[in-house]
RNA sequence: GCCUCGGUAGCUCAGUCGGUAGAGCAGGGGACUGAAAAUCCCCGUGUCGGUGGUUCGAUUCCGCCCCGAGGCA
C-alpha cells in the first residue's frame, strides 16, 4: 500500500510545526498543500515555514512560482503526486501539510478538471456577463447543463463562468464527469488540528501582529515597488497582501489594513474548518490537550503492516 | 447654570406622521472539480437610556432624571 498522511486544520492551527515533528519522527519529507505559499517572496504574509523551523526536513511545493503567474490545482496535484512517488519509491510515507481544501481534494479525490482555463473564452464570457447579466448567463447555463446550474447560485459568477468555459472549449457538460471517487492509488490518512474558535481567532490577531513585527509592511512595500506582481495576480488575492491596496491607493492607514487582515484571516479559518469537516474519514484532535495523541495516531497508522489489516 | 444635538443589535447607524423595529459590519452555519487565502449562499428579540404622564396602545408625543458631544455664560 501506498501511504500518504496528510495534516490540516485552520490558519493558525500549528500544522507546519506538527508535520516537521511527524516528518522527524517517520524520517520522512514533507509536502507543502497551500495555494499561497507556493509563491517566491511572500513569506511574511502566509506566514511560510522558515528554514530553521523546517529543521532539516526537505519541504516540497514552497517557492516554487513567481509572483506575478497564475497556478492552478491541477498543476500542484500533478507535481504532488510526482513527489509522493518519489517518496514512495524510497520507502517513506509522504506528509502532506497544508490549508487549501480544493488541493487535498484534488488528491484525495482524484478530481478530473476537464480543461485549462483559457484566457480569451474566458474574457469572451465576462464581457457577455457584464453585457447581459447573470441571470441570463444562469439561463443559459441551464440550457446547456441544468444539473450544473442546479448547484450554482447565480451570484456565483466565478463559478457560472467556469461552468461555461468547461462546455465551451470541451463541448463536455460539467456535471456528467463530477463524480467524486477516493482515489484508490494511495491509502490515507488524515489528521484535523483543530482548537476552540475563541482561541483560534486569539492566536490568529497575534499572529497578525507578529507579522508587523517581522516586516509585512515592507515585503509588500517591496513587492510592489519593485513590480514582482501587480493588484491583479492570482498571488496578490492572498490574505495578508490583498489588504494593503486600499492602504497603497491612500484610502485607508495601517491600522485598518491589520484589522482586516485579521478579519479576512478569521473568516478563512471559518471556511477551512468548514472544508475539512466534510472528510468522513478525518480524525481531529484537539491541538491544545490532544497534540501528542495525534502524533501518536498518525505514527501508529504509520507502521501498521497492510497485510495484517487493521 | 442655560441652550442645542445625540442615547435603538457586540459596533456604526436607519426608522416608526403612536400599533413593541432593520441595514451594513462583526458573529454563527453551509457550499465548493484547472483563480480556492478565490467565489458564493443562509441566519437579526434587541428592557428602542431611565422614570412618570397623555392614550385602547408609547421606542415614537409631553414632563422630569441620568449619560455623552457641542455652544452660551
Amino acid at each position: 500500500m501506498n501511504k500518504v498522511i496528510i495534516v490540516g486544520g485552520a490558519t493558525a492551527s500549528g500544522k507546519s510545526d506538527f508535520g516537521v515533528q511527524l516528518a522527524k519522527i517517520l524520517d520522512t519529507q514533507v509536502i507543502s498543500c497551500d495555494s499561497m505559499q507556493i509563491y517566491k517572496g511572500l513569506d511574511v504574509g502566509t506566514a511560510k515555514i522558515t528554514a530553521s523551523q523546517m529543521q532539516g526536513v526537505k519541504h516540497h511545493l514552497i517557492d516554487i512560482v513567481e509572483p506575478s503567474k497564475p497556478f492552478s490545482v491541477s498543476e500542484w496535484r500533478e507535481r504532488a503526486t510526482d513527489v509522493i512517488d518519489q517518496l514512495h519509491a524510497k520507502g517513506r510515507i509522504p506528509i502532506i501539510v497544508g490549508g487549501t481544501g480544493l488541493y487535498i481534494d484534488s488528491l484525495v479525490y482524484k478530481l478530473s478538471f476537464f480543461c485549462n482555463g483559457d484566457e480569451e473564452l474566458r474574457e469572451k464570457l465576462n464581457i457577455r456577463l457584464k453585457e447581459d447579466g447573470a441571470q441570463k448567463m444562469h439561463e443559459l447555463l441551464q440550457s446547456i447543463d441544468p444539473e450544473e446550474a442546479e448547484k450554482i447560485h447565480p451570484n456565483n459568477t466565478k463559478r457560472l463562468i467556469r461552468a461555461l468555459e468547461i462546455y465551451y472549449s470541451t463541448g463536455k457538460i460539467k456535471s456528467e464527469k463530477d463524480e467524486r471517487r477516493l482515489n484508490e492509488d494511495y491509502d490515507f490518512c488524515l489528521v484535523v488540528l483543530s482548537r476552540d474558535r475563541q482561541e483560534t481567532y486569539k492566536r490568529i490577531d497575534s499572529r497578525v501582529d507578529e507579522m508587523w513585527r517581522q516586516g509585512l509592511v515592507d515585503e509588500v512595500r517591496r513587492i510592489v515597488d519593485e513590480g514582482l506582481a501587480d493588484w491583479d495576480c492570482q498571488s496578490m488575492q492572498a490574505i495578508g497582501y490583498k489588504e494593503f491596496r486600499d492602504y497603497f491607493e491612500g484610502k485607508c492607514d495601517l491600522e485598518q489594513v491589520r484589522r482586516q487582515i485579521k478579519i479576512n484571516s478569521r473568516h478563512y479559518a471559518k471556511r477551512q474548518i468548514s472544508w475539512l469537516k466534510r472528510y468522513d474519514f478525518g480524525k481531529w484532535f484537539d491541538v491544545d490537550c490532544d497534540r501528542d495523541k495525534a502524533i501518536e495516531y498518525a505514527v501508529n497508522w504509520a507502521n501498521i503492516d497492510e497485510r495484517n489489516g487493521e
